[in-house]
Parts: C-alpha cells; sequence; structure tokens
DNA sequence: TATGAATGAGCATTCATTCAT
DNA sequence: CATGAATGAATGCTCATTCAT
C-alpha cells in the first residue's frame, strides 16, 4: 500500500547516515545505492535529482531536531531552568562515541553547502533561527536573560556548541562538548542574572 | 632563481583561496589551474597529488595564522587581558564582509576533511590546540581564570569564535560574530574570575 | 465502450505533434506521457514499444495526407490544371507560421529515421510513391506532360516541394515554399506542354 | 608536432562520417570512441561537449562542400552555363552508392537539429545562402535569369537538389536525383531564358 | 485495463593522474 | 622544469521497458 512512500523514506534515512559521515558532495548516488541496496532506477523514480535527495535530507535532520529539541524540550512542560539543562544534556547525549566523529548534521551542511546552494543554506538558516528564537523565549521565562539581550544571547549559546562539536570533530573526542556544555552551564545557572556582572 | 619555488608558493596562496571558498574536494586542480594560469605539468611538478597540495594549503593557513593569531598577538608584548581583547577584535576584523560567506578555513576544512582524511584532521586539531595552549597561557598571565581550569576555558572561547563564525556563514551576515566576541568580552573583563560565580 | 480505442488515437494525436517537433529518436516516452497526461501503463498497454506508437503515427500522418493531398484534391472533382493549383495551394497553406519551423513531418522521418529502421522507411517511402503516382495520373489529365515523362516529373515536383519545406524550415521563413511554389506554377501552367521546349 | 591538431582532425572526420549516417543525437560519444580507437578523456581533451565536437563537424562539411561547390565549380574558370551544368554533375556524382542511403549532411542536419540548436541550424542556413548567392552570381553571368529573379531561382534549384536527395534517401535509388539533375538541366539550358515563356 | 514503482543499460561529462616530448 | 595530450574510472542522470498490484 504505501510501501512505495515507506521506500523513499527509507532511502531518506539511509542517505542521512552517509551523507552525515560524508557529506554531500562527497556522497555519490553510488555510495547511496549500495548503502540502500537499490537500483538506480529506484533512486531516480523517487527523487528527480541527487540534489532533491540532499533537501530532503535536509528537511529530514529539521523534522527530527525540531520535534526533539525544540518542540519536545524547549517548548516542553518543565521549569524554563530545567529545559534548558535538557537541551544541553540531549545535546552531550547525541554527541557520544562515533557521533563525534560524524560532527552536526546542520553544522557540517552549513558549512559544507553554504556557498553552494542557497535552497541548502535556506533550510539551515531557517532552522538556526528557530532553535534560537524557541531557546530565548526560555531564557526569557527563567529569568536568566534580560529581554532585549535574549535572541543574542540564545543565537551564542547555540553557536558555542556548533563550535564545540566541531572541534571535537576535528579532536576525535566528545571532551570540548562536556566543556563547553558545562561552562555554559555554570554561566547560565549559578547567576542571577548574566548582563548584571 | 627561486623562480620555481616562487611559483609553487603562488601556486599555493591561489589554491588556498580557491579552497576555502569551494571546499577541497570540490575544488578541481583544473579550478586552480585556471585560477592561477599554470598548465598541468606545472601543478604535477611541484606537487605529487592533489592531497600534497590541500596539505600545503593547510599548512600555509597554519603558519599565517600562528603568527598573527599565536605569535603576534597572544604572545606579543601588551598586558594579557589587552592581548585577548586583541585577539578578539582581530578575530572580528577577519570575518567581515565577503570573508563572512567564505567561512574559518579551519573549520571548513576540519568538518569536510575530519572523517576522510588524517593528516589533514591532526594538522587542524594540532593547529587548534596550539591556539588552545598559548590562549590558555594569556588567560593565566591576565588571573581570569584559575590555572586548572585554562585550557579548558581556552578551548571554549575558540570553539564559540569557531561556532560563531559557522552560525554567521550560514546565515551571511557578521552578527553572529560580532555578538559572540561581544559577550566573550563581557564575560572575561568585567568579572574578576570566571569561576568564582 | 470504446473509451479505450479513443484514449489510443489520443495519444497518438499528441505523440504526432510531439514528434513533429522533436523528432522520434529524440521524443521520450516520458514527453508524450506529460503532453497527454497519461501514465505509463496507459501507454504501454496500448502499444507494446515506442516503435509501435512512431509507426502508429506515420500511419495516421499518411492517412491524413493522403486523404487531404491525395484523395480530397488530387483525385477531386475539378479540372486537373485546378487540382494541381490546389494542390500547390494547399502545401503552401500547410507550412505557415509555426508550421515552417515544424517541417514536413514525411521529410523530418524520411531522413531521420530511413538509415535507422525499414518499417518507417518503407511507410513513407510508400506514401510518397502513391502521392507520385496521383501527381502523374492528374498531370497526364492536364495534359501538361507526355506519359512517359509523368511519374518523374510529379517525382520532381514533390520532391521539389520537400526540399523548400526542408530550407524553410532551416531558414525558419516560409519565403523558399512561397518561392518554389510561384516557380512550380509558372513552369506547368505557363507552357503548353514542358517538354516541348 | 602537430600531431595533436592531426588527431583532433582525424576525430572530426570520424566523426562527419559516422553522424552523417546515424544522425547527430543519435550518435553516441561512444560511437565516435569505438569508430576512431580513442579514449574518452582524449575526446574530452579535444572538445569540451559533444555539441563542440557537432559544430567542428558542421563547420568541416560547410569547409569541403564551399570548397568545391562554391569555390572551384561555381566560381571556376569555365563558362557559366558549364558550370552550372558541373555543379548539378557534381551533385549527381555525390549522391551515388552507399552516400543515396546517408542523404545530404546538410539536409539530415537541418531537418534533425533546425528546432533543437540554434548553432547549428544558423550555420546551415548560411551556408544554403552562401550557396544560392554564387549560384545566382552564376545565373546572371549566363543570362538565364533575369536579375531580380536571380537568387530565388538559384535557392529553387538547391531546395530541388536537397528534395531529391531526400526522395532519394527514403526511396534508397538515386534515380530521384538523376531525374532532379535532369529536369533541372532541361528547364535551364533548353530555353533561351526561363521567365520568358 | 490501468497504475506507477522498479530495472539496469546507456549517456555525456569530470577528474586526478600519467606520460611522451 | 614545463607542456598539454591521453587515460579510464567514476559521476549524475535518462530511458525504454517490466512487473506487482
Amino acid at each position: 500500500m504505501n510501501k512505495g512512500a515507506l521506500a523513499k523514506e527509507e532511502i531518506v534515512s539511509v542517505a542521512a547516515d552517509v551523507i552525515r559521515s560524508k557529506g554531500y558532495q562527497s556522497t555519490s548516488i553510488n555510495d547511496i545505492l549500495v548503502s540502500s541496496g537499490i537500483g538506480k532506477g529506484k533512486f531516480f523514480h523517487h527523487f528527480k535529482t541527487k540534489h532533491d535527495l540532499g533537501i530532503a535530507v535536509v528537511d529530514r535532520y529539521i523534522d527530527t531536531w525540531k520535534t526533539r529539541m525544540i518542540e519536545e524540550i524547549l517548548q516542553g512542560d518543565f521549569p524554563a531552568k530545567t529545559r534548558i539543562l535538557h537541551m544541553l544534556e540531549e545535546t552531550l547525549g547525541s554527541f557520544q562515541n562515533s557521533n563525534v566523529k560524524k560532527g552536526c548534521p546542520f553544522g557540517n551542511l552549513a558549512i559544507e553547502m553554504s556557498e553552494h546552494d542557497a535552497s541548502f543554506r535556506e533550510r539551515i538558516a531557517s532552522f538556526f533561527h528557530e532553535w534560537a528564537m524557541a531557546l530565548s523565549e526560555t531564557l526569557k521565562d527563567a529569568n536568566l536573560i534580560p529581554e532585549d539581550r535574549a535572541y543574542d544571547y540564545a543565537e551564542h549559546i547555540i553557536s558555542s556548541i556548533e563550535g564545540a562539536i566541531l572541534i571535537a570533530k576535528v579532536k576525535q573526542t566528545s571532551k570540548p562538548i562536556e566543556n563547553t556544555v558545562s561552562i555554559l552551564k555554570n554561566t547560565l545557572l549559578h547567576q542571577r542574572s548574566i548582563s548584571h556582572e
């Protein structure tokens, strides 16, 4: 029945993994065919171009992380401070073991594709923006940051995390992520309000 | 006389630019041939493989930034706090205008190449380590961070910067860098000592 | 009832248009699917192969032109000279505007397919033969050409027209057709008998 | 020394043959590689694209025929009437045997490519124009056609020839060409002046 | 009948690299 | 040292056709 649809989802899922490891441009369609055990015809039946697949993969990343990070955690039912802690812990948990080497799906594509292709760039920029908005709201809820600084501070937290994942990737250890998460926790939670200092 | 040597440097210089914009893997040898106006023979006379060129480019990036960031600024003659400010301002200055879109040469290659090629990864990891070491020393000199936290804090500052450059690249505005530099400045310099909080 | 049959005719009709513009080999089955809004299954239900469709298109061209040119005009009720004039005027009228660029359905396929495929070639050759036969009879009726030269002369008139359409196509103007029709008219009708000169 | 140049010419020469037989679009680059015994790299070293090769082939056809038909025959040293006879005989001679089936290189591409590609079309249109111009001058020299009708009549002669080659191709016999040449000869040479009748 | 998913051979093109000169 | 011709594997993609439903 919806076998076709399922098949397409499976290709995206396999491709998401491969692309996260190898990058979009270095991933050949053949890589995906081999990884998923399908033929060329099937692939191009579902995706008009490789670019189409790339976009489907990005959209899938965004769906997943928006649900997990933004909706379930940042906009969840816990007290604001707790939600922020959960976000940091979730980050930490997501980049252990083999995932350290793979890096952040968004950060990877942000760097690889921003100059090549606007449709990748815009999607990723918009995801980071939505994340920063949600975090900004939570920071305000927690009374940790004055309203007019909240977005900037949220963006800084997110970029710190991305940077930590980048350094972790090149060092092949999750230490930089733990480090940054710990510093962010301290800075955020052991002070009444950051800008008062 | 050293025309050959000079020519080689010029190729590396041109390639450094192209690779920073397009990435290493998406840069074809032909791209470099066209940009530098040389022929295939000359190229392969100087570089046994494309990989050789890539490494030469990374080494050149490292040379440049080590001199500028580490030796001239972090290990310069100004008071420690001033040196840190200079480092942040230098960062800000380096990623204005068209450079925002190009991103950080190290960050770009760190993400693109870490999983593909150990010789790129190790060089970049080692550069980030040296930078963190130098910054760590300066933080200690400035009495801003307790000795045992200095390296971690230095690495966090550096990864924050890398993350900000990444977000700036995908958003195509230097705002995230200004933002992070401003927050780092505040956090570092308007407090007696970070860890006391 | 005959919905299936009707549908088949419609496909042939759409395909005839597309093939006249793009040529047989450059027309993909997908082109026809898109132009006619049908699915692959339906197409291959009606035509076992693309070749089948091609033949159906040629047969349709032949049907149409045989009716129009041969039966209605050349074998019609007007005096022989008038019938020839009508044929020339019909030709002129058929290759105005966008049809100039599309060229002659038979001439196009004659050139494209003669060396590739005997079944196309034979059909087209046979159409040209029937046309020449009918014109030959008319020339004899009109007492314009001696019996033994009539077929050759008819074939020459037809090939002149085909050549004019060819030149018109490449020049993207109907001028060469007007030109040839006018010369043929003069040569044929302003002389008592061509071979007497 | 000029081995490279020679090699390129040889590819064009082989390709000209293959394309004349199979058409441009149906000729795959692999066909040309097989026919000429070269590798892909060599081919794409000389021609940036298949289209480049196609244009080179057309230009070669034009060079050859311009020299043979226009410069050597129509603009040669014989009396005007003789030159026209030579042109017709040259045509006849060129389309005997296997060449009947291949058809006219210009006519073939005119029909195949006019709607696909302007650079083919324009080159061919311009060749036919130059041919008509040269023939027009010769007709005037021979006092066969009044000045103001000369170009139109020249174009008609040429299109008659093209049409005859087309019909010959689809019938697989050179008879239609002989036929048209004979009729053209009669019409042109056994009358004092065509328009006087 | 009809759908559209799947097949896989084939296509034009790119690319890092080698090699004769 | 340098040239640029040549190599051939690999890439993204198209296409006529088949097949399960």
